[in-house]
DNA sequence: CGCCGAGGATTGTTCAACAAGCCGTCACCT
DNA sequence: AGGTGACGGCTTGTTGAACAATCCTCGGCG
């Protein structure tokens, strides 16, 4: 038993939703997952407004709350606003960079040295990222790809050096994992994008960044039309109603 | 006492730290607040799980929950956020409704009558908002002002017809108020852009979108650099640390 | 077939208790 | 004097039990 069981249940309560354990309409009974986790109703209160805040989690007042089912509509919506942040996040890092780099380095003041090392190790956290998806995807390990995906643009909003961004975007991409468990494996949504995700980590690396947000929108629309396409037909199977109607 | 407690009391502890009830820095003691609400420790605690989300309050583990005080740095994050969303907002605006005037009525569907019925009260709500807040300038109400320019950029948000981004501006706006509550009068902060508002309002009203876009942009960067520099001073007088430090 | 009401189950909230962690104090030691 | 470490009080973290309020189900009744 970890200290701080509050903070720590939300955490495990996340990764069992996203990893399945708990399917998407199923209702999150207190007593039950209360004794499952072996943790008091109370503090499993606390985690559920914390889950329902990050829109992983729906309460029903009076009747309790399910994991969320999300719709087509909110598919299309969170690829939309990632498209305005990541490439919004691109676009500011270059002008930021552009307007540092143009200055000859008037004094070598450690805020100076702080931006350096900030742009360094986001740009191999984007690298890296990419490199990972794509070595995972040759051993075939499809939820690994996954997770790289989403390390992926988050790395990408890094780059901006923008704590909002970055929180926001972390928001969506765990959204982004509830919607896939609704749609299909990870794989056919993954897996035509992992050589977009390359291309944009190399132009990163080498400074167009104008470009790479260019080549991002693209991708992203491509994505957002993809699955959007596969929840049309992959909704029709499984209960496609809301748990509220 | 309405019903629902918990959620009632969200509702009232942000109102109360918006207003000034609760100033920048304070501890929210548990046995103190829950007397003063009438609220168990309990629930109380589950009002802290969504407020510290909602990033209005900081959580110390053992220590307790803190009004933030947003540091300059958040300032300029939320700006540049807000600039990406909204003036996103108003593109994705202008392509939606340009792809959708395109077409002669295929068929008078609910779906186009929905759509059309949106766009109608959107637009509304933009002008309305606006000249709220021209007309509270006027009678000298300046948290009325303040009120009016948070619902203006929400309603610049709803024309995009996107809940995901339509939450997170709300988050950002609230957060907003909390920056004002930091470094000044709510006068000087919104006093020069009255006049911007109603003219984003009737280029939005006449179905110009790209342009409303532009001058918004440029809007927010000035908005920004004002309240960064506001910032700079007002921090000098109160003490401008953080809780943590 | 549909309305309705009783009963059971679950949520919403409170309370009292206790463990654990922080903080100020104060004596003690060098 | 100044550092330092134990002590004690206060606050948070978490629990379990209790009770009201609400919802759902199921059976009866028109």
């Amino acid at each position: 038993m970890g200290k701080l069981a509050a903070g720590a249940l939300v955490d495990a309560l996340r990764a069992t939703i996203l990893d399945g354990g708990l399917r998407p309409g199923t209702r999150l009974d207190e007593t039950r997952l209360g004794a499952q986790f072996e943790v008091s109703r109370n503090t499993l209160r606390e985690a559920f407004r914390v889950l329902a805040h990050e829109h992983l989690v729906e309460h029903l007042p009076n009747r309790g709350v399910f994991v969320r089912r999300p719709s087509v509509r909110e598919a299309r919506d969170v690829y939309e606003t990632r498209r305005l942040l990541e490439c919004g996040a691109l676009r500011e890092a270059a002008v930021r960079r552009a307007a540092w780099c143009g200055e000859p380095d008037p004094d070598g003041s450690t805020r100076e040295r702080h931006l350096q090392h900030h742009w360094e190790t986001s740009v191999l956290a984007v690298v890296e990222s990419a490199e990972r998806g794509w070595r995972a995807s040759e051993s075939g390990d499809w939820d690994e790809v996954g997770s790289a995906n989403g390390q992926f643009h988050l790395a990408l909003a890094t780059l901006a050096d923008n704590d909002v961004i970055l929180r926001t975007l972390r928001s969506l991409v765990t959204e982004m994992r509830l919607l896939f468990l609704v749609v299909a494996a990870a794989r056919e949504v993954h897996e035509p994008y992992l050589e977009d995700n390359r291309r944009i980590a190399s132009l990163v690396a080498s400074g167009e960044l104008v470009r790479a947000a260019i080549l991002l929108e693209d991708y992203l629309l491509r994505a957002e039309r993809h699955l959007v396409g596969l929840y049309a037909t992959h909704t029709l199977d499984g209960r496609a109603v809301e748990p509220g109607s």
